[in-house]
DNA sequence: GTCTATATTCCGATAGAC
DNA sequence: GTCTATCGGAATATAGAC
């Protein structure tokens, strides 16, 4: 089980370097320091490891948008909704990692019917979680308009992120730009 | 050179249909009623087709982008800026090809170091052509702030485009979200 | 310039020993 | 569970005739 774990680590690594689609089952053996017929072994076939591996990185991913509770100092609704959409522009492995992924499985999803739903359900919880919190911080603004301002910001996350590993963007003027998008949103909310 | 612009039309479909890591050298010459060897003599190899379609591609896209004096009603400045944003969210064969190809350059720029320089530089003026329009409906921002507010809205249209390619959002939807933002965006150039 | 082979490379997958 | 060795198919690329 460990061996199967470091795997994953491995193939989370290759798609971040390579994408989904550039992820040679030789390479993540090679990461991983095994041989390729053991990832067969363990995972069935090239679909059955990558699968496993965005369910790897769907968990981690969970764990660090919901594990900031450690040292409870209450954050403002307003702090706590910049939070949760600065957490994905860092330029830490983990996120990294992530994002990459995540890409990769919007543009992936373009071209396979199959990817679509799995995205269509996340990404849907995801724009009610940041709708709900801009809800919080704008008690007063109706559900529609708090809905769209929701979607405009994660389709901007999105947006950012893929300007910010592609190169076209370095990630502290992301993160600005990101800030920015905040303001002027909850602004619209206020004056309407 | 009529050969050479049917295979780029070709290639261009095939990725709209396919994505950039997903074309085959054959499938582009099966859909062009040529051979293999032909794209090879033309291209060099399969890299060089593809710097060659989108190389196409973003021509075309300029052209539908500027190619829109012919009626000669002047558009006030607020109407121009809305009109070349939302150009790229519409539901046309030619304008899926060019997003699709768009974002498929994104996504395989993350991995290929090649295709990042051409990206970035038509990033760059895609910006600043949006920044320049936000500076004729508010002439008095500051130019920074311009600058800025011109990066949040192509980002978001490529967020929004993504969303839409991937099934995610209907076009109608993405459109409204879109001028939602000019607006929530104007309204910040305004305030501060 | 364009075609018909064909060579070459790469990569997913399996067989079989330990 | 893990490895070495290898097969087979697919895709890129080239040789050479017309």
């Amino acid at each position: 089980m460990a061996r199967r774990t470091s795997i994953l680590e491995a193939a989370a690594r290759v798609i971040a370097r390579s994408g989904v689609r550039g992820l040679r089952v030789e390479e993540v053996a090679a990461e991983a320091g095994v041989s390729t017929s053991l990832l067969y072994y363990h995972f069935k076939d090239r679909t059955g490891l990558l699968r496993a591996t965005l369910e790897f990185i769907n968990d981690r991913a969970e764990r660090y948008t919901t594990a900031r509770d450690e040292h409870a100092e209450p954050l403002t609704p307003r702090e706590e909704l910049s939070q949760t959409l600065l957490l994905e522009l860092q330029d830490i492995a983990e996120v990294r990692e992530n994002s990459t992924a995540w890409g990769e499985l919007r543009a992936s999803a373009i071209f396979d019917e199959v990817l679509r739903e799995d995205l269509a359900r996340a990404a849907v919880v995801w724009d009610q979680e940041v709708a709900a919190l801009l809800g919080q911080v704008e008690p007063m603004a109706p559900a529609a308009a708090l809905a769209a301002a929701g979607e405009r910001l994660t389709a901007l996350l999105e947006g950012l992120s893929m300007r910010w590993l592609s190169g076209g963007l370095r990630i502290t003027h992301a993160r600005a730009l990101m800030e920015g998008a905040i303001d002027a949103e909850l602004a619209r909310l206020r004056q309407k």
